[in-house]
DNA sequence: ATGGCAATTGGGGTTTACCCTGGGGAATTG
DNA sequence: CAATTCCCCAGGGTAAACCCCAATTGCCAT
């Protein structure tokens, strides 16, 4: 029974290993990996029973090659190792975890006793989340909450500051309907409009990004990819 | 010669104090604390010639605790250490150290040696920034990027959502100049104009929160301090 | 089929954000 | 003392963002 570890940070893969080898006897077997790709190869050689992926890595994400492992071995438990309590990554793992497959969500500052906790829950079919993260997939589940692919879309396009007008031209939409998003978007994270309340002192564009920001819908990272998706198709290039 | 170690991350304290003492035989004495208060009455009552500081701590920021200790004691050696490359901690930090005071700047994921070689360098009064941050540095003294204040007051109000009229109302200004701020902000950010390439594709408000959030200029915790700052006077209390 | 629901689109409106030009006061610098 | 720089303020204009109402389409369920 072997474990697999892929963490770009050499501190956290030793601290990681010794706390696995010291509290799981049965586990004699722990590779360390660096990037994503290599957890990729590492996994479908070795068909480990569990394995820790770290979100932010070289080469590939944790996400990515998470999907790429469940896909050829659907058995293995999988254990997210974030920085972050992201909502876009539980979203994200929500869609790739199979439907009785085990996975966990551990953050980087949890406890050892936490992380062997979860470690043990995944090896016998359960999943672990970090209590914090439940908040989070709560939101994920909740109508009045979840934001739908579209809206998710809109977000990430008004996040990086592109116009209605050029919303529109990279999603071969109208202006209407990139602003019929908008507007759903803005009642779903709650910011209340101009009409009502007339006091209202809120740019709703720039607020929607700071509360999706501060709950984690929206990262730096994530936004970098989309950049790079919406750009590529223009080949004009933009600005900065 | 003692060494004061200020970390909320247990983790993090243990890594770091046994590299120090492990590396630096000349200081036998290194003492631990886990937030930013406990560190600011340790510095004062045992003296240190060095002091590791966390930024990102309970009750009292790093950097508040670094400009505390600065104050009593000019002569202690300050090393922060943080998880970002966050601009606004490199200006604040700017500010509060003493004009021959020694410090360092080193990132969690900074390798062993780099740690030891900035612990070095400060320890024989000499400063240490970590690669990557020195472009920081750079831009935070060259005036066509830097910001002023009241640009970088602008560009927090603008990032937590305002709208122009709330900003002026919060901050006793009129609208005017608060536009006026505004566009010497978009400027230093070099963020197109509508008038010039007349496609132009971004909502200067959104894409300059954008831009200053990638570049380290602002962040969320530090958004949340200026929000608390905001609507303290405001009793009415905004929604959401 | 019939009704409900979600997404897109349209018309026609108000408000807000941004553009340009320019002036005046305060503090800094040479 | 200039000269510069920064900051505040003004008027008048354009374009983008947001508002309400309504019609369409397609999907799904009873």
């Amino acid at each position: 029974m072997t474990i697999l570890i892929a963490d770009d940070e050499e501190r956290d893969r030793k601290w990681l290993k010794e706390l696995l080898s010291s509290h799981l006897p049965e586990c004699p077997s722990i590779v360390e990996v660096a990037d994503g790709q290599a957890a990729i190869d590492s996994a479908l050689k070795l068909r480990p029973k569990l394995v820790f992926l770290d979100i932010k890595m070289p080469k590939q994400s944790g996400i990515k090659a998470a999907e790429q492992i469940l896909q050829q071995l659907p058995e293995t438990g999988v254990i997210m190792l974030s920085n972050f309590a992201d909502e876009v990554y539980v979203r994200q793992l929500w869609r790739i975890v199979p439907a009785n497959g085990a996975f966990g969500y551990v953050l980087k500052n949890a406890s050892n006793e936490q992380v062997v906790e979860a470690a043990r829950a995944v090896l016998s079919g359960d999943c672990w989340v970090h209590p914090g993260i439940a908040r989070v997939i709560q939101r994920t589940q909740n109508r009045a909450t979840n934001l739908t692919a579209a809206e998710y879309e809109a977000l990430a396009c008004i996040a990086l500051g592109l116009t209605d007008h050029a919303i529109a031209k990279r999603l071969y939409l109208t202006e209407k309907a990139v602003q019929s998003r908008l507007k759903s978007l803005y009642s779903k994270l709650g910011i209340p409009g101009r009409t009502e309340a007339h006091d209202t002192d809120f740019n709703q564009r720039c607020r929607s990004v700071c509360l999706a920001t501060r709950r984690g819908l929206i990262n730096q990272s994530e936004l970098e990819d989309w950049e790079s998706k919406l750009l590529e198709t223009k080949s004009g290039g933009l600005a900065q």
